[in-house]
RNA sequence: GGCCCGGUAGUUCAGUUGGUUAGAACGCUAGCCUGUCACGCUAGAGGUCGAGGGUUCGAGCCCCUUCCGGGUCGCCA
């Protein structure tokens, strides 16, 4: 039988406990990190989730307390109560660690198996097996910290929002499927058998109507749930932080979410970050940095030159250009020794993977620079493509010819991997860089349509409008993503609030009158009623405490995430029901192939 | 659905060309120790080598299947 806290109550955290408190009596509570046993002197660290406090038993000690310490063990659950000390010797990397607690009551209140696995931050336990024990991964400071990190953002989201005239309001859960985007998860009704409602990917359609209900300033921390395959950066179920704002246009939701990000920089990291955020066009992004989502962390920008090579004999070179396509390159500095032929061949590989035909380099290691093409250039042409790219002695320049939209994802993704290789990427940076006018419309080669690349409600471009029956492939939309070093934190739109527009829009992307009403009926109608001019973003919580916490896997950021398969290690679910609660659904399960 | 990586003690790992009784460190258990804080010293326990099948005189190691986990492409308006 365990001991009670009859007759204890806490004074102090571990961590809090310190000098100012020595000759005081203090009560302290936690799990036993460690256990000392000197013989006649024992030291227990005990933790919570402040910190670590040390507590002294010798034979000094009040009658059998020595002994009751010394059957502690780890993770046992204390309470003890003593006098502040002064330490013989002082521990300096620890917070408490000029002082100690010598115990005069001990309360074991609860004893504990020793567990799985070491509940400490240096050690490098399989995930799976934290996962499945996550309730003790969760102990571990590191967690403790993120976690915290996590609320932190939070409230400071709710603060700064809150100041600024947004009232948090609840959307459903259980919500209508529209089979635009990800895959719904989705969940049957017991009283309309053979129905389901489906859980929300974003709150999306719930806030546009607060909006068209005058609710002027919507916040919520929303959580979203997509059907779709995991990876480190994307869980089925995530949180986001969720706005919308009236009488607004693109600039005065990228002010107030800068004010948001300066205002979250500066209270969790004391950081004063620059306002307002640089901006990229879509297009210059892609250009650039081949990516819609670039990390601006280094530079190792990309390089066209098209033009040097439009009429040469090297067909790779020429063709694409002809074909309407590019050759461009990327130049690594300084990376002819990291970069050998074999290193390079890698790169083909992976530049292959995405979707190049080959790649073409120059290693300029040795006096004479290594060229793949060079036998197709005479010595000056290949002088002019190197000065064009900035490739100088020790550098080698990565190159692929094609279609644009192959070159620039292409070039874009061998520009991380080479920084992360070569070791350019600062880790104690933040850079914020705002992502503008997106396409409107995607071609989709499956369908053999225009879709929307953001979602059909998006507001064009206003010079825009014009083009969107004749010229779908040219009109840009009032979206825009937050990027945080290369990752996507944060997307947004202005939304349509005209109603002519909106079925202008509908009709570009080939919808029937029907579909329409099916799908997006209820919404249509509404705009019917009278809309202010609106729009909003959803802030990727999870994503945003992931970098802030220096973490490079959401699962380190959230209290009890889903594996690769979607499932949780833990509890087990998914898992079969009964089939009580089948019957009841009217469902039957076919498992069969 | 495709591709890549991994699975050996409670944990992290080593394990040679396929060859005797599968090792180390940490943890755990017991004993000793009054200033530890990665405590120290002594002793000890602890293994379905993910699972199944095959090759072989002999498999942790080679082959096949499968399960589990990670990464990634597709997918993610």
């Amino acid at each position: 039988m365990a001991d009670t806290m009859k007759g204890l109550k806490r004074t102090h955290y571990c961590g809090e406990v310190s000098e100012k408190d020595i000759g005081t009596q203090v009560t302290v509570g936690g799990y036993v990190q460690k256990i000392r046993d000197k013989g006649s002197l024992v030291f227990i660290d005990l933790r919570d989730r402040t910190g670590i406090v040390q507590l002294t038993f010798n034979d000094k000690s009040a009658e059998g307390l020595l002994e009751k310490a010394s059957t502690c063990r780890s993770e046992y659950v204390l309470m003890a109560k003593g006098e502040v000390i002064a330490r013989e010797s002082v521990n300096k990397d620890i917070k408490t660690g000029a002082v100690e607690i010598f115990v005069n009551d001990l309360r074991i209140l609860s004893k504990a198996q020793t567990p799985p696995f070491e509940i400490t931050d240096n050690t490098n336990v399989n995930e799976e097996l934290r996962l499945k024990y996550r309730y003790l991964d969760l102990r571990r400071q590191s967690l403790q910290k993120n976690l915290m990190m996590r609320h932190k953002i939070a409230k400071v989201a709710r603060d700064y929002f809150y100041e600024n005239g947004f009232l948090e309001i609840e959307t459903p859960m259980m919500i209508k499927s529209t089979p635009e985007g990800a895959r719904d998860y989705l969940v049957p009704s017991r009283i309309h058998k053979g129905e389901f409602y489906a859980l929300p990917q974003s709150p999306q359609i719930y806030k546009q109507l607060l909006m068209i209900a005058g609710y002027d300033r919507y916040i919520q921390l929303a959580r979203c749930f997509r059907d779709e395959d995991l990876r480190a950066d994307r869980q089925p179920e995530f949180t986001q932080i969720d706005l919308e704002m009236s009488f607004v246009d693109i600039d005065d939701i990228l002010e107030m979410i800068e004010g948001f990000v300066h205002r979250l920089m500066s209270e969790v990291k004391g950081i004063d970050t620059a306002i307002p955020l640089p901006r990229l066009t879509y297009r210059d992004a892609m250009n650039r940095y081949g990516s819609d989502k670039p990390d601006t962390r280094f530079d190792m920008e990309i390089c066209d030159f098209s033009d040097l090579v439009k009429d040469c004999s090297f067909s790779v070179f020429s063709s694409a250009v002809a074909d309407g396509g590019s050759v461009r390159a990327i130049v690594a500095k300084n990376a002819a020794s990291t970069y050998t032929r074999k290193e390079i061949d890698k790169l083909t590989e992976q530049a292959k993977g995405i979707g190049a035909k080959g790649l073409a380099f120059i290693r300029y290691a040795d006096e004479k620079p290594n060229c793949s093409f060079a036998k197709f250039f005479t010595e000056e042409e290949l002088n002019a493509i190197m000065e064009r790219i900035g490739c100088e002695k020790g550098d080698v320049a990565l190159i692929v010819a094609d279609k644009d939209k192959v070159v620039l994802p292409v070039l874009g993704q061998l520009r991380v991997t080479v920084a992360k290789r070569l070791g350019l990427i600062d880790e104690s940076k933040f850079n914020f860089l705002w992502i503008t006018e997106f396409p409107f419309f995607e071609w989709d080669d499956e369908s053999g349509t225009w879709v929307a690349m953001h979602h059909p409600f998006t507001m064009p471009m206003d010079e825009c409008i014009p083009a969107l029956d004749s010229d779908p492939g040219s009109v840009r939309a009032k979206a825009y993503d937050l990027v945080l070093n290369g990752t996507e934190l944060c997307s947004g739109s202005i939304r349509i609030t005209d109603y002519e527009l909106q079925q202008r829009m509908f009709k570009a992307l080939g919808l029937t009158e029907e579909e329409i009403e099916k799908k997006f009926g209820f919404l249509v109608d509404a705009y019917k009623y009278g809309a202010a001019p609106h729009g909003g973003v959803g802030i990727g919580l999870d994503r945003l405490a992931m970098i802030l916490c220096g973490c490079d896997s959401l699962r380190d950021v959230t209290a009890f995430p889903k594996v690769q398969n979607a499932s949780e290690l833990m509890s087990g679910c998914p898992s079969t029901v009964d089939e009580v609660s089948l019957r009841d659904l009217g469902i039957k399960i076919d498992t069969a192939e």
